[in-house]
RNA sequence: GCGGGCGUAGCUCAAUCGGUAGAGCGCCAGAUUGUGGCUCUGGAGGUAGCAAGUUCGAAACUUGUCGCCCGCCCCA
């Protein structure tokens, strides 16, 4: 027996319907938002998410997919969906189109993790990115589609925001971080050692508890962020304030991601274990640039679709009910069997979902049978019917019976 | 990569002390004549994850291995 590879999962025959309700909300919502599809290939040239991603973090260390094809080339599954997006934007010229370029996604992404909670080797995203923009408006924008994406939905979730600013302040705070750590680093855990040089603001994303004691009272880069972009900052939280959508500053949040920049946000649950981040994402104004394109601002988000299908089920959110069929045609003999096939295509033709006997059932085995499909009606075709063109049809919520002829039976169902 | 838990029927799970495998659900058939749901009866379905070991005897104990789940790291 050859199972499943690990951390992937199956959609089962009738439970699609759950997805198709999510992706149907993400479209409606990238609709109203004026957004536009994008799809990009399941596999990039390793160096895109290299560059793209950022060579110091875990995804494209130690979590790729990646592989040599037949040429030699060196490929990955895409590990999420920004660097594609991008690398899309970039390739086609969308620079030159009228700014700003949105877009939406619904992808597969692929991470060489352990599987636990809310965390699969293949998940899937529906993500926006929207280029060219550099106004606040446009994070609040963003933000808006994900809070109204998640409310459609019908979840809760707590919205955190925080902004790590440019390259400059950037650039002044990690220097302060470097400062304030630099006495105590002998004490910190391993990793935050090495990321003192290379990324500290990395280590306020440290869960050791001997570290934590210091991360308490380090700088806030709320504190260090340059005019423009505590002034950019402010313009997100006021239009946020002002559209009634809640949130809190969380200084901590910096995103595991290199390319992100100023605004950055999460929407977060406590319902479905350690992993409760439903929807990420935030600015990347130097993403682009880092590609070898002209510096064009972005900003977008990612949502986990199989994160918030968690945490629809666990919190009793309803799914609509899947498409029952509307009639199922029971025949007896051969003859019989002929014509409630017969009968079931003209259905179908006409877009009437229809069943018949495929199991050479009895016609009391053929009733249980379409009780079980949820069939709303039930005909009986039998050699009365035959003779007289007149179809005995149950309705099966009531147990009602009416005699409808054959050739008004579209009517009757439609 | 590191920790913890668990592998018995399609699914959810039982079985005093080690004595040779069960239930519920689901599936199939039947309860007289061409009609579902409720009920009843019968049936199919298991290499106990796999492999060693201990034992007269292992689903149970030991070791290894594989798999799944949960957590760490990180992310959606």
């Amino acid at each position: 027996m050859i199972n499943i590879p690990k951390g992937t999962k199956d959609v089962l025959p009738g439970q699609a319907y759950k997805w198709r309700y999510i992706e149907d909300a993400a479209r409606e919502v990238a609709r109203v938002f004026n957004l536009s599809e994008i799809r990009t290939p399941t596999f990039e040239h390793t160096e895109l998410f290299k560059r793209g991603v950022g060579e110091t973090t875990d995804v494209v260390n130690k979590e790729m997919y990646t592989f040599e094809d037949k040429g030699g080339r060196s490929m990955t599954l895409k590990p999420e969906g920004t660097a594609g997006a991008a690398r899309l934007f970039i390739e086609n010229g969308l620079m030159s189109s009228p700014m700003p370029v949105k877009t939406f996604y619904i992808t597969p992404a692929f991470r060489y993790e352990r599987p636990q909670a809310g965390r699969l080797r293949e998940f899937h995203q529906f993500g926006i990115e929207v280029f060219g923009s550099p106004s606040f408006e446009t994070d609040a924008e963003v933000i808006l589609a994900a809070s109204s994406f998640l409310d459609r939905l019908g979840v809760s979730t707590k919205l955190e925001l925080n902004s790590i600013g440019c390259r400059v302040c950037r650039a002044e705070y990690n220097k302060a971080l470097k400062n304030y750590f630099a006495a105590n680093i002998d004490c910190m855990c391993e990793t935050c050692r090495s990321r003192l040089e290379k990324n500290p603001l990395r280590i306020l994303d440290c869960k050791e508890e001997g570290c934590k004691k210091f991360i308490k009272d380090a700088p806030l880069i709320t504190d260090y962020l340059c005019g423009e972009c505590a002034e950019h900052f402010e313009g997100v939280k006021s239009l946020l304030t002002a559209q009634g959508v809640e949130f809190t500053v969380n200084p901590r949040i910096v995103r595991g991601l290199d390319y992100y920049s100023k605004t950055v946000f999460e929407f977060v649950s406590d319902e479905i274990g350690a992993q409760g981040t439903v929807c990420g994402g935030g600015r990347y104004d130097g993403l682009i640039s880092d590609l070898g394109a002209a510096a064009t601002p972005a900003i977008g988000f990612a949502a986990g679709i199989e994160r918030l299908m968690l945490l629809m089920e666990n919190t009793g959110a309803n799914f609509p009910e899947e498409q029952k069929p509307r009639i199922y045609i029971a025949g007896m003999d051969a003859q019989t069997r002929g014509a409630a096939f017969k009968i079931a295509a003209e259905l179908r033709e006409k877009g009437i979902s229809a069943e018949i006997d495929h199991m050479n059932r009895s016609v009391k085995a053929q009733f249980k049978y379409a009780d079980k499909l949820g069939a709303q009606y039930v005909a009986v075709i039998g050699g009365n019917e035959l003779a007289s063109g007149v179809l005995t049809v149950k309705n099966m919520k009531d147990g009602t019976q009416a005699a409808v002829k054959c050739g008004e039976l579209y009517s009757y169902l439609k």
